[in-house]
DNA sequence: AGTGCGACCCGAACGC
DNA sequence: TGCGTTCGGGTCGCAC
């Protein structure tokens, strides 16, 4: 699943294919995918040229000299760029190019979805409008956090999987960080003091700097799968564990907002005692 | 405004 | 063994 450093991955990895390249077909084989106009989205990106890509949380911005194609792979979306060959099996978008290649789309679970937006409504009329600070976002201060905490009675857990306070934390990460920082992912986020806010912060950027580096290294050549998973596994502390890695106790299991929760319930308390 | 939760998907894992 | 059920993952949109 391809989480915050993995985007970045497969952005930097797109970019050295498909800069300047021009498209000359659309085709989307699952409608629902593209949640802004089908016949737009089918029809403006012919002769367009690619002319940058970016990476906003977990989310992929194609720039063209008019527009924005935006992205999300959710789970398991996965680009393919390819020589041109017939669709396989849970591909559902193919653009073609004036050098005779294709981008593939390809997701199992079909939950990736696609805008395509003039350029300057980017920040209006998609998803993004409301997103938060990057984890490495200078302006991502404990005083920030506390502030966006502060009134806010849902469990830590679920707030920091709010991508509009910091953008590019999933679950997984969410799970090591708030153990990393030794809090119960079951507190109210208004009891967060101002220091746990600095470890939450300072866990983050260490956890995804670690996992970049894993994710870069899963990159064998472009013709492969891109944003295929990183050897981030490896390094998990707590999500999907059974045991605490420092204490040594059995690790608890817990749906917090809807979403599996692992987390030690000796190293991370409620409260103290 | 803050909160809670279903919808969106389907392969894998699980239970019987 | 085979079949039916549950689960998960991120985000949106709606109801309260």
């Amino acid at each position: 699943m391809p989480e915050l450093p993995e985007v970045e991955t497969v952005k930097n990895v797109l970019k050295k294919d498909l800069i300047n390249l021009k498209i000359k077909k659309v085709n989307v084989y699952y409608k629902d995918m593209i949640k802004t106009d089908y016949n737009e989205f089918v029809n403006n990106l012919i002769n367009e040229e690619i002319l940058d890509i970016k990476r906003y949380g977990k989310w992929l911005v194609f720039e063209t000299g008019k527009y924005a194609l935006v992205s999300h792979l959710r789970m398991e979306g996965k680009y393919f760029y390819t020589d041109k060959i017939e669709p396989q099996k849970h591909e559902h978008i193919v653009f073609e190019f004036d050098n005779g290649k294709v981008l593939r789309y390809k997701d199992v679970r079909k939950f990736g979805v696609m805008y395509l937006v003039k350029k300057d409504k980017l920040f209006t009329d998609t998803p993004l409008v409301n997103l938060g600070l990057e984890p490495f976002d200078k302006k991502l201060t404990s005083s920030y956090l506390l502030d966006k905490l502060k009134n806010k009675t849902l469990p830590i857990k679920t707030v920091l999987l709010d991508q509009e306070i910091i953008t590019g934390l999933g679950n997984i990460y969410d799970d090591e960080v708030l153990f990393k920082s030794r809090i119960s992912p079951f507190r109210a986020s208004c009891t967060i003091t101002k220091d746990e806010c600095e470890s939450i912060i300072k866990n983050a950027k260490d956890i995804l700097n670690e996992a970049i580096k894993c994710g870069g290294t899963t990159i064998r050549s472009y013709t492969s799968s891109l944003g295929v998973s990183g050897n981030y596994q490896d390094k998990l502390l707590v999500h999907t564990k059974k045991e605490c890695s420092i204490c040594k106790s059995p690790i608890k299991v817990a749906k917090i907002g809807g979403r599996s929760t692992y987390y030690c319930p000796h190293c991370q308390k409620v409260s103290d005692e």
